[in-house]
DNA sequence: AGGGTGATGTCACCTTGCGACATGACCGTA
DNA sequence: TACGGTCATGTCGCAAGGTGACATCACCCT
């Protein structure tokens, strides 16, 4: 390749900057195009304008594109545990809450474009439910911290994510209009209801 | 090839009998002997005495060897659901009680060697949580038939295999030695506390 | 000017997974 | 007995995912 290719910003820098942005766009952009399993990673690389090899330094795999905000979701999340001093369920629900305003709100219409991408292939709903699976043990270690048992600690917070799976699903349906950290307290309340109820039938 | 490889149990039938069963035996033993990764779909084929294009067409792809019987646990799950009268969370973990003991009782050791191969792949980890996670919307459904709304199916139902992830993380970790059904008791109990108490702090 | 560093491109390669077609045992029927 | 259909399997080739090794070149430091 040419020494000094229109692409490059010459007298700038070699290549142009924040290869990992585009890359997270322009997957977006054709996996709503063409679908995920039409999409190749060539293509992706292609339209950011980097080489497929810098694709894969820069994301493990093809799905990663598409979950790049995971990592800063599990960090507010586990540092709203450890701050509060709530009981553990209430305290793993706030948290969610926090998350919900820090994270998601205002961004409704981007979020349901992801999940409608999510939705449309296996292959990336493994991923998410992988990607939710991991928050656990983050959590449960931050709730442990804070004197709880193993077990407390542990259904705390897979309850709290349960919650917020089903607010979540809620929230990204299409006839929707409530906001996020509502649901998720609605959910909550429903959830106590429904493990404590010695219950109608 | 030849027309009649010894191979063929010629005058009975053309291939060995049952490729499917050989296929999953194969892959759990070379998974365990190899591990996950370092094992082809190719060696697997091998050591069944099947062509690799048929393991595909019996398995859709590697990671499905090791999750032939999902589909029975939740034919079961299903079944036990729709037939008891208990409330929608108790209907849950009684199902999966009676799963523990239809399934799981009395293969602890396999369980266990399974559980181990797949804790070392964050591969088959994801498949392992589609396959709970598959287990979801059948429940639920199988609630609602029952006149529950939408919320309550949901949530007993996700609580309920909360509870049933929770005590089948127990009962496959190496010190412990109650049963599942046990175990499953056990910690709907706890969930139940978590959930409804105001909470020590 | 010279050398080190780090992100990127290039190339070769293996594996997954699938479409298309060939093969041969089995079964029903004439 | 022969014929044809069906079905599971084998064979071949290929697109795409994913990786290791090495080359390249802007930038930075001295």
């Amino acid at each position: 390749m040419s020494q000094c290719d229109i692409r490059y910003h010459c007298r700038m820098a070699r290549w142009q900057p924040d290869a990992r942005g585009r890359l997270e766009a322009a997957a977006l952009e054709l996996f709503r195009e063409r679908g995920f399993e039409e999409t190749t990673v060539a293509d992706i690389a292609t339209r950011a304008g980097v080489d497929k090899r810098t694709f894969y330094r820069l994301f493990g795999d093809k799905r990663e594109a598409l979950f790049s905000g995971s990592g800063q979701l599990e960090e507010i999340l586990v540092k709203a545990v450890a701050e509060t001093d709530a009981a553990p369920f209430e305290a793993v629900v706030a948290a969610f809450r926090q998350v919900a305003e820090e994270i998601f709100a205002d961004r409704l219409e981007r979020v349901r474009m992801r999940h409608s991408i999510i939705q449309s292939s296996p292959e990336l709903q493994e991923r998410e439910l992988r990607k939710t699976g991991a928050l656990v043990p983050a959590v449960t270690v931050a709730l442990r911290a804070k004197g709880l048992d193993e077990s407390t600690a542990t259904l705390a917070t897979e309850s709290g994510v349960t919650v917020f799976r089903v607010a979540y699903a809620r929230w990204v349906a299409p006839d929707s209009d409530a906001s996020l950290a509502d649901l998720i307290t609605e959910v909550a309340t429903e959830l106590r209801a429904v493990t404590s109820a010695a219950g109608r039938r």
